[in-house]
DNA sequence: ATATATGCAAAGCTTTTGCTGAAGA
DNA sequence: TCTTCAGCAAAAGCTTTGCATATAT
């Protein structure tokens, strides 16, 4: 939970308002996994999102965030990321931006930059379509940098 | 198998300098999984390059497979590319190069642009510190447009 | 009241690991 | 000859699925 309050409050009625128009039902687990999806800038995993909301919600189960996950994704609220690795990483971000992916410890940031955002080739590339575009830049993070000069 | 011999068989005999500079024995297997990763322009799964490669040496191990491209990866000879789902897929040209990754069937094709390539951020990023950058371009290849539209 | 979702447990897949025999240097 | 590797089978880990109960509308 890193974004202000009022931010993720905003996505969260959005969310509410999606679900119901989409003829789903709104339950408290869907509210809470996607509260805490918008709310973190970390790019969770399935897991991660489970450590964190069963904190409040103790009885929830870890097939209630897949499960909710790949129907938010469905309706277009939630996506999941490219990364490499074991896990699945999501972002309930869905506006241009761009990924600084840690090589050390594999941690997912967000990077915005308004010159890549524009470099989507909107043309055909060879008969391939393109809707859009997303930039990795493999790195060492701040945690990590710090780390290892000690 | 879809780039030209004589180009497969540089990098091969390459990847096989580079084995022995490691220490590594050159076993047919590392070669044959080698071959094929250098040679196909798919970016292929394990499963894949197991499919391909089991055809001419009938008595290779899926374990082997997963255990060549690990230690291919350690030695910079191959590395596992950013995707989203359910399998891990690789690469062994490192040159800078982009994805166009197909929303429907999961294929990825390679990209080339000079300007996408001089675009990575030298510069550190709040204390990211940068080391290479790989541009995703998410759209409908030319397969499963033609497909669509019968 | 009815349709939909949750939670649990089991199953399914991909990937990893341990060990023994085989092969490279 | 000595070290490293391949293959097998088993294990491990993440994700999905089926079903009964609980909940949203």
């Amino acid at each position: 939970m890193e974004r202000t309050a009022d931010f993720v409050n905003d996505r969260v009625e959005t969310m509410i308002r999606r679900c119901r128009e989409a003829g789903m039902n709104v339950t408290p687990q869907r509210i809470a996994i996607y509260r805490a999806l918008v709310g973190s800038t970390e790019h969770p995993s399935p897991e991660m999102l489970f450590n964190s909301v069963s904190r409040t919600m103790p009885s929830l189960s870890l097939a209630t965030i897949y499960k909710t996950l790949e129907t938010l994704e469905t309706i277009g609220l939630v996506r999941e990321i490219p990364v490499t690795g074991d896990r699945k990483r999501f972002d309930a971000i869905l506006e241009d931006h761009h990924h600084l992916i840690c090589n050390v410890c594999g941690s997912v940031g967000d990077y915005h930059d308004e010159s890549l955002d524009a470099l989507p080739p909107r043309r055909r590339l060879g008969g391939f379509v393109p809707h859009a575009v997303s930039v990795n830049v493999f790195g060492v993070c701040v945690k990590c940098r710090e780390a290892a000069s000690h």
